[in-house]
DNA sequence: CCACTACTGAAACAGTCGTTTCAGTGGCAG
DNA sequence: CTGCCACTGAAACGACTGTTTCAGTAGTGG
């Protein structure tokens, strides 16, 4: 009998919550369940009982991690007037550079570089998902051929701009190629 | 007295580039002695001996996977005239999407997806030197403020691409985008 | 009171980790 | 032959891993 995962119940979505903010500090790489459970005023024996076993806790982190995503991928599909593929990337950029987010993207880009190397275990899928995802919302906004390219190549200019953000830090001149991108799309007019 | 890693001897270049394949095809983050010594013919007392630590062992092999890196660094810098950087960004791209660099690829988002969230160990540092090895070669080619910015939109582009690739592996919706790109940027003439 | 569910503490299990200790190899220079 | 040097095998050390066993406790509905 494979130990199952509890269904949802306030004390685990209570503990989940605090073990999503400690692994914001601390990485997912890393994770072990005694420093976990000491940090967040629980045990390994009550986290193993909530989520079944490490790899329960960490598909849960990570499904937790990807409520985060869902929330800017909402907010980049209500901005400005459909078919406004500029406008949801001017937004989305703006969600990116907020210093606020940027533990959560460090995380979540370990996840993503993880499920490349690790094709079976809790991480399987994770990047194709997620690139799946945003991808939907960007050709949605367009009809042809040529939209969706261009809906490729948007997303790639926001996700390369995110890598050196992450890496320097430096929001003024990551956020002007982004606008140099954004200009040209848009056209000069 | 810290166990101080040993100057390269052929038998320690020997075992690095065993180890290094074995990295590719098993990733860095969850590599550990005793089965690398098996893979590699040795055993986990040599490694140590020879590269002093894990972490030892670990920075050589960021340093190998980087001497594969400065490679395509130097075919983008060889290609095309001097101030054409459509023309390196065309031939990165090119080495980028081979298949037969992939794994390669794989590593180095990890080692890069690691230094941002453990600035200390082995890792440090990886992501931040590997952007502004690119900027120095790309910026090095123009001149003006507006030119900079062109780098690092470049850059990003090839980036945001390759972790598309790196997750879905279609070679052709991701040279789409990037030479959607290259066409802009080179004017339509 | 009683049974039931949800949760918890303490301790132990078997295994793996990086590293160290000790004791050697074989080869080559003096 | 002697001494040095690069390298190696076997075994153990203590710390840590996810997980299990056993034994509870608090609360709730019948």
């Amino acid at each position: 009998m494979t130990p199952d995962e509890r269904p949802p119940s306030a004390r685990r979505e209570e503990l989940l919550e605090r073990a999503y903010r400690y692994a914001l500090e601390h990485g997912l790489s890393e994770l072990s369940l005694r420093p976990l459970a000491a940090a967040v005023g629980s045990s390994p024996r009550v986290l193993l009982f909530l989520f079944g076993s490490k790899d329960g806790l960490i598909r849960a982190l990570l499904a937790r991690a990807r409520a985060d995503e869902t929330a800017a991928l909402d907010r980049a599909r209500n901005a400005g007037e459909a078919g406004d593929v500029g406008a949801a990337l001017r937004t989305t950029w703006e969600w990116l550079a907020a210093p606020a987010h940027r533990p959560m993207l460090v995380l979540w880009l370990q996840a993503y570089a993880r499920s490349l190397s690790e094709p079976d275990g809790p991480w399987a899928g994770f990047a194709r998902q997620t690139v799946a995802d945003w991808l939907d919302l960007l050709a949605a906004r367009t009809g042809g051929d040529r939209a969706a390219t261009d809906a490729v190549l948007g997303l790639a200019v926001l996700r390369g701009a995110l890598l050196d953000l992450l890496a320097t830090g430096d929001v003024a001149r990551t956020t002007a190629a982004v606008e140099a991108y954004l200009r040209r799309v848009d056209g000069p007019s």
